[in-house]
DNA sequence: TGTAACTATTTACACGTGTAATCGAAAGCA
DNA sequence: TGCTTTCGATTACACGTGTAAATAGTTACA
């Protein structure tokens, strides 16, 4: 329901967010090593994050603590949704079909996705 | 290989020029009817998608023909990989998953799916 | 209590994007 | 040949984003 529109390197910062929380931004920029950003720029991040209402934090001390504020799984709707529109012209079943090649599944991977399917199947 | 990054918007574009190529200006803005954009910011995205190099143009009297000058499969690859890297971290057994559960499928597109499945796990 | 250390807040800046209007040139009609 | 219509080209402009430095505020140590 409450959505908001995160960016692209926000949706690492977001990601590292949601695997653990709360955590400071010190914490954040830990996890984040690698991708080669400055701790400013990170820092700019969150607070971008924490306007758009995609975080909230809590003072803690002299620091602050930030927690998730919406769901992912309402952002990886979200972005599900935007995304088959725009690429597969909402056509899932091309979508499906690229991923499925594209992908190296281990066969218990494939195993639960045929299960699904059965799902689907049975059930309508 | 040749890849350009292409925006939100253009991708409608995109997507009407691969769908029936050559075409002038005044084509794709007829097909566009209903995205509720004026004529000019079509204009202005033909344009900037020529000068990305993802359209080429050629004379035809006193109008441009435009057709495209990278694959779509090529666009529609690269954009899933860096999807599927931001919002599932790279793991395509969640997505497909999800895309599998919210798609209301026919059975025959299941049928297809599955099939894909056998093939990918009497492994190529 | 003054100062160092660290954290958060403010400010910066260039580039992409969505969204067009306007200008200039060419072609067709009168 | 001059006027109108129709294109393409140029220009506009605000907002988001990637990337970060500078500044201000607070805690802790000496």
């Amino acid at each position: 329901m409450a959505y908001v529109s995160i960016s692209d390197a926000e949706w690492q910062v977001m990601n590292v967010v949601w695997n653990a929380h709360p955590l400071t931004a010190q914490e954040v920029i830990g996890k984040l090593e690698g991708q080669s950003w400055a701790p400013a720029t990170i820092k700019t991040m969150l607070h971008r994050l924490v306007k758009k209402k995609a975080l909230a934090y809590e003072r803690q001390g002299n620091r602050y603590v930030y927690r998730p504020c919406v769901r992912r799984s309402d952002c990886v709707k979200q972005a599900s949704r935007s995304f088959l529109e725009r690429v597969y012209g909402g056509e899932s079943a091309p979508l499906l079909a690229h991923f499925l090649r594209s992908s190296k599944l281990s066969s218990d991977e494939i195993a639960e996705l045929r299960q699904i399917l059965d799902q689907l199947e049975n059930h309508s």
